[in-house]
DNA sequence: TTGGTTATTAAACGGTGTTCAATTAATGGC
DNA sequence: GCCATTAATTGAACACCGTTTAATAACCAA
């Protein structure tokens, strides 16, 4: 049947991305399928690729939608906070929390993308790159003669053990005697590390 | 047709996962399919049934496997340094390298499975703890006065920083402007770490 | 009204993991 | 040496997957 729709390229998108998303959150992302979306939004699955090329087009929006979510709630983190050790620390829960409260999200954002011919989208980038800023930021405010390439590398080592603690918790790979042993754990690498910075 | 094999049951089952673990190496997790597999042992998709419950329980075995080669790589690195600051670090560092040199026996280890009404697998489990000991051993020898506890929250704060470095850099998600930046990122955080620790 | 354009579909393609009846080969008893 | 039993392996099927494409139906302009 021809042009039935009242929904416009950009509504479609909107869409598409909005359904899969849900999808997602509901069933995790091994299970969603092009004719689950296509239903979700009243289509049939052909449609899709005449908006995306394909499926990994479409969790790639899903993941920046899902990146901007998590930036809010570091941001909002961050913002609550008082002082440098304080605001990295409770950036680190946010991410945690984020993490526990839509583990089907975060799994899709950092599973490994088959290989695309075009390059690691510019629009993820630029987002993990602000999450990254944010820590910068807090650890110039801890020690404003660092050179710049200092400042990155702490932002990335902290980051780095954040995210590992968010990814193994997830996986329930920490095997850990304790309880919320995540917290624990991103609690004392901030500490440790302002700690160590600071001297 | 029938019996037709010299292959005892366990010996279907080594070239089974030998055959995946080589599969995988070659292609990544993502493409490797159960009649590849069966082809590669010459047999049909089906039989891999008689012996293996599904899939997932292949990888599973062929992640035991990759989990001892990276105990192995981590145990010689250990080895191989002289003081518990070293070795953590060439620990650390070894752990990286087993990534990159095994980036999709990496990928297969860390992804999230399918949640098996079976729970989490103990050989599994056991390795994982092995490797954390490894660290629990070092950080013991940095400080004996340490509560359990304390040293087991340390190891595993250590290991989620170099989890989460391998992890970011493996996906291209570090973002950092100079080059083997993981390995850098990897120093930095033992050396802070265990800085903070000492004093 | 006609003709062209375009959004959408239906159907197909070659693949997937998994199941299971049927078949075949080896084994144990006689 | 033969036969009945047992067990290993297959082949074919099932329901699904992502993706492509020819046909179709609805709209727009003339």
């Amino acid at each position: 049947m021809g042009r039935r729709s009242e929904h416009s390229r950009e509504e479609l998108t909107q869409l598409i991305v909005d359904a899969t998303l849900e999808l997602v959150r509901e069933q995790g992302p091994a299970s969603v399928t092009a004719r689950q979306i296509a239903e979700a939004v009243g289509y049939t699955p052909g449609m899709l690729y005449s908006i995306f090329d394909n499926l990994q087009a479409i969790y790639l929006r899903v993941n920046v939608v899902s990146l901007d979510s998590l930036y809010e709630q570091c941001l909002k983190a961050q913002k609550k906070a008082r002082g440098p050790e304080r605001s990295i620390r409770a950036m680190g829960l946010a991410y945690l929390q984020f993490a526990a409260d839509n583990a089907n999200q975060f799994q899709l954002m950092f599973q490994p993308m088959p290989p695309t011919d075009t390059a690691q989208p510019v629009e993820l980038g630029a987002r993990i790159r602000s999450l990254f800023e944010l820590i910068e930021t807090e650890l110039r405010a801890l020690d404003s003669h660092a050179s710049d390439s200092a400042i990155k590398l702490g932002a990335r080592t902290l980051w780095s053990g954040v995210h590992g603690a968010a990814a193994l918790s997830l996986t329930d790979q920490l095997y850990s005697d304790e309880k919320n042993s995540e917290q624990l754990i991103v609690s004392m690498l901030v500490s440790r590390f302002v700690d160590s910075w600071q001297r």
